[in-house]
RNA sequence: GGGUCGGUGCCCGAGUGGUUAAUGGGGGCGGACUGUAAAUCCGCUGGCUCUGCCUACGUUGGUUCAAAUCCAACCCGGCCCA
């Protein structure tokens, strides 16, 4: 690793390559930026997304903060949207009606990707600065991967071969379990790859799952008579759990619109092992100058990591909120301080448009609380459901008209609120 | 293409004609406890404004009073052979 690489830029780096001789700006990344500062060139910084999914949490924006960091230093973000090799990448046999759906979904899912990244919004408030000329181009790979004929395709096979491709973790592993692996999704790293030779990246940032596809770009790059790119690797943010990757699918994930209040106590509570790399990953603090009692350094973690989204102001109304729900909570009786909330910070749920006398159970469904209203059912028959801290027992509990409702805190377990609102 | 094994609820995985949304584990949710955590213990974990009614064991048909369980075709996958 290159010792003298600026901190805002090494900071919770996993790797980087290559990392050869410092002089030799094709082999070291600091030598390459003290010669684009010589020419008065900005770099290229390479980070491809794919708009699989509609939100994104914490664990994606380790990434843009990187790259909002080199844009910080004066380079170009180049934002690939993989809206072709989203596509390509789904599992098996899909009709093309089917494809074609699922372009409208790509293209739907990069707009609100680029809303969530602050499209729109000036630098100081949004993930990745969209204002300042020459600091951000957003490029979707469609562009140079839909019209790609047969031979060029074949030209990009004959670059690897099966056994490199074997040796890919993923790979490896679900060929040596007998999952299946499709032929297209050996095409996926070169398709990543081409798309560095498309944009001319000197850079390519990544998770370290994506060292292999990282490197295929240096390969594609030098074919087609380009300098390879170097390779940033950060590690993949841990989920809430503290020992999974922080994924979705997994349901440990923090999103980036998330209210404040919830994003703070779900914060809070995250294993004592993995604060410090949320302090790094996500903050700008110094792990080693935070408290040295372990709650007290979850706190200081949720409320930087709530702040640098929400502000500092809604982030310690969260804080104040959360430990005022846990006293009530502590104190074992009545409400957990309905009227002491933050406005802001507990979100409003509109009885508009129910249909009264409605059931408890039904309440629950239909403000979306519950998933369905069997669940909701249930979680008021397992004693999980308040009512202003009041304790609901009868799923079939009736109530007459809205008026019994506004205003009040509908609560399920510890950490859902809701206000009821006309 | 041939042989063979297999496709069960969020995941893994029992079940091989007949009370029952379908054993068990994981995960998730709720409760107790606690540092709002972990560990532990308990409950829940298909849908429906629900004392009942729907839909479920790859798909479609068939046999039977009765099928996730038997038969047929088809779809999908693993392995071996080509």
């Amino acid at each position: 690793m290159a010792p003298d690489l600026p901190p805002a830029l090494a900071r919770g780096m996993a790797d980087l390559f290559p990392a050869g001789p410092e002089d030799d700006p094709d082999q070291r990344l600091t030598a390459r930026l003290a010669e684009a500062e010589r020419q008065g060139r900005p770099l290229r910084v390479k980070l491809g997304i794919d708009p699989t999914g509609s939100d994104i949490h914490l664990g994606h924006s380790i990434l843009f903060r990187k790259l909002r960091a080199f844009q910080d230093a004066g380079h170009t973000a180049v934002l690939i949207i993989g809206d072709f090799t989203a596509r390509i990448g789904d599992p098996t046999g899909k009709s093309s009606t089917r494809v074609q759906l699922d372009a409208a979904a790509v293209e739907a899912n990069a707009a609100t990707y680029l809303a969530q990244l602050g499209e729109g919004q000036p630098p100081e408030r949004s993930l990745l600065d969209f204002q300042t000329p020459g600091r951000l181009e957003v490029r979707r790979n469609a562009e140079w991967l839909a019209d790609l004929d047969l031979p060029r395709v074949i030209e990009l096979l004959g670059i690897s071969t099966v056994g490199q491709m074997l040796a890919k973790e993923d790979f490896a592993n679900r060929y040596g379990s007998g999952t299946p692996i499709s032929l297209h999704e050996f095409l996926y790293p070169l398709l990543q790859g081409y798309d560095s030779v498309a944009v001319r990246a000197d850079l390519e940032l990544g998770g370290t799952d994506q060292k292999f596809n990282v490197a295929m770009g240096r390969d594609l790059q030098r074919h087609f008579g380009q300098r390879p790119q170097f390779g940033l690797l950060l590690p993949i943010l841990p989920g809430l759990d503290g020992v999974q990757k922080m994924s979705k699918s997994l349901g440990n994930t923090v999103g980036l619109m998330e209210d404040p209040l919830s994003m703070y106590s779900r914060l809070e509570k995250v294993p004592d092992t993995v604060v410090a790399d949320y302090l790094t990953l996500l903050t700008d603090l110094d792990p080693a100058a935070q408290p040295g009692d372990a709650r007290e350094r979850q706190k200081a973690m949720a409320l930087e990591v709530t702040a640098t989204r929400h502000g500092l102001q809604a982030a310690l109304q969260a804080q104040a909120d959360a430990a005022g729900l846990v006293a009530a909570g502590l104190a074992g009786k009545g409400t957990p301080a309905a009227a002491g909330l933050g406005a802001a910070t507990v979100p409003e749920a509109s009885l508009a448009g129910l249909a009264f006398p409605l059931k408890a159970f039904y309440l629950l469904s239909a403000l979306q609380v519950c998933a369905s209203s069997s669940e909701g059912r249930r979680q008021i028959q397992g004693g999980g459901v308040k009512l202003d801290g009041q304790k609901l027992s009868d799923p079939n509990q009736e109530f007459a008209g809205p008026e019994e409702l506004t205003g009040k805190v509908l609560q399920l377990g510890k950490k859902t609120f809701r206000r009821l609102v006309a």
